[in-house]
DNA sequence: CTTCCATATGAATATCTGATCATATAAATT
DNA sequence: AATTTATATGATCAGATATTCATATGGAAG
């Protein structure tokens, strides 16, 4: 299976990490899990998902909130939207941004929880 | 409070602002919860990890298991080690690394969890 | 104490990411 | 229709991050 004794990988125990190997769970999948914790992994991301996490609020608001410019928000946002956690309706030319659903908000109690208690 | 009305935050609504900014948590801890996401949120961590939480191994084998250079993986673990996610106990010239505790195996569970509902 | 080998680490590099600036879009008001 | 204003977005730049390469460290065994 491996073409590859090339290098630096000499004290390979054989047994554990075919066992290893067996149980991971698919690359792609692992990648797809990761790539979502990053989006939690930014302050600024994080911070509008809290607010939204207290009232549903405008881009204006949130910029308010964060003391952060528009644009810096509206580019975070869209990060947002494209990962679907968080979705706006418009009320004239404002956009009222809420949190997509309950996971959001479950993601981030855990985080905040654990952060608490491991340190 | 505010001393910038300068530029583009225009149509604040006072009350909710305030409002909501009475209820955000502190910058800096958000920024902590935020800098715990990020740890999870790279692939090679990741993965690390998830192999970690199905047996202790030595870096040569999660090099192997991974199919990354040992430096890669040690520069990788060095990280995990700094957020207090992973220790070590030495057995000879080995290392066999394994998960500092529940919490890593809980969130790493949540998330893929969350992935596998959400899509 | 010298060699060997698993692991660690510093430096360099390439890529990614987030903020800013300038500008575009789109809804409301005149 | 022209203007105003809230939001979106493209380009750019600076800082962060992950991997590689070369080398150092530290324990084992001779």
């Amino acid at each position: 299976m491996e073409e590859k004794d090339t290098c630096d990988v000499i004290c390979v125990h054989e047994d554990e990490v075919k066992d290893v190997k067996s149980k991971m769970l698919e690359d792609e999948f692992l990648f797809e899990v990761s790539d979502n914790f990053k989006v939690f992994g930014d302050s600024t991301r994080l911070k509008i998902m809290y607010a939204l996490s207290q009232r549903d609020l405008c881009v204006c608001d949130l910029a308010a909130v964060l003391d952060m410019s528009q644009s810096a928000i509206s580019h975070q946002l869209r990060v947002l939207r494209s990962k679907n956690l968080v979705k706006f309706r418009r009320k004239g030319k404002m956009a009222y941004y809420y949190l997509a659903d309950e996971h959001v908000v479950s993601m981030i109690e855990l985080c905040v929880e654990h952060t608490k208690e491991r340190y």
